[in-house]
DNA sequence: CTCATTTAGTTAGTATACTAATTATTTGTG
DNA sequence: CACAAATAATTAGTATACTAACTAAATGAG
């Protein structure tokens, strides 16, 4: 599709035209870091009318799918799920909590500890989001198995990123 | 918790642990959306380390990448190919010219339009970036075929996405 | 027990990114 | 030609995300 007949004939090589994709290391197209990042803030784009409906972005929604897992975790616990860091979570909880879909306490048994848990309100919405990934789906019209092999990829790549 | 078993064989599931994973559509590590943005997010961080002696973020490096394809662009051609928003280049494409790398004009022949063209300084820092790209790899440790699928599958994703 | 160290969150500062609204030009139509 | 519609950037406003610096609380070695 984005193919280029690969030219082994030399002769044939000086007629080209110039175009920096053949063997250019550093053509755009070839970035694995370019489709990462596009495919990214594309995808999630598909999400915003999705969960407009429901108030939330799509951190926050993440954010919700760690909680209606387990609740309550700490800002910790959270940021270890998702790969954030406390100081990003810090101002995203804030707003949820104004949202109210979850409390932000003390732990008791250890001050510095912020214990995060969902409220009736925040458990509530787990039926609303259930229709997420499906509406998503949808919208993506892709194989099953083609998204999962995806997903698996971006998983073994964000292991290898991580031990790096 | 936020559990409710799916009763299709109630004696089975009766032993099951809580476990989101198995069947929970919900699952955070089942979406195709938070395995994209943790790994964009993580592969990125890898970035700043190498960028930062060429006094880069990853963004910047990749309007560097458009930029080396073709010079002058306008901000719109940018945007189309990195799909990002005019208003998001806008002030990124302002610290690039703070920075020395390029400047912008307006087009005499349509004054509406604004050239994007690389400097000197611009040009000449290519030679820089050219060590990036094997300098990621080798932070990554990962097999070239394997990240060249992870990439292929990316843009099918990047593709089907900006169709819907 | 005491104080340096570690740990958990928050705050400050910078840079993306998006939508919506605005400004300046250019184009197309009557 | 006049002017509404379309186009290209910018600005305003909100929400992520990161590092570094800070505060408060818990831990641990002597």
């Amino acid at each position: 599709m984005s193919e280029k007949p690969q030219p082994q004939d030399p002769v044939a090589l000086d007629l080209r035209l110039p175009d920096p994709q053949p063997q250019d290391p550093l053509a755009l197209d070839r970035q694995v870091c370019f489709a990462l990042a596009a495919a990214s803030r594309s995808v999630i784009g598909l999400y915003r009318p999705v969960l407009e409906p429901l108030g939330l972005t799509h951190p926050q929604y993440l954010v919700m799918l760690a909680l209606w897992e387990r609740s309550p975790r700490t800002v910790r616990d959270i940021g270890q799920a998702l790969r954030l860091e406390p100081a990003t979570l810090s101002p995203l909880l804030r707003r949820l909590e104004s949202a109210g879909l979850l409390t932000r306490k003390r732990n008791p048994d250890d001050e510095r500890a912020l214990n995060v848990e969902l409220t009736a309100a925040g458990r509530a919405l787990r039926q609303q989001a259930e229709q997420v990934p499906g509406q998503i789906f949808d919208r993506l019209g892709m194989n099953v198995a083609e998204l999962e092999r995806i997903r698996d990829g971006l998983t073994m790549l964000l292991t290898a990123s991580q031990r790096a």
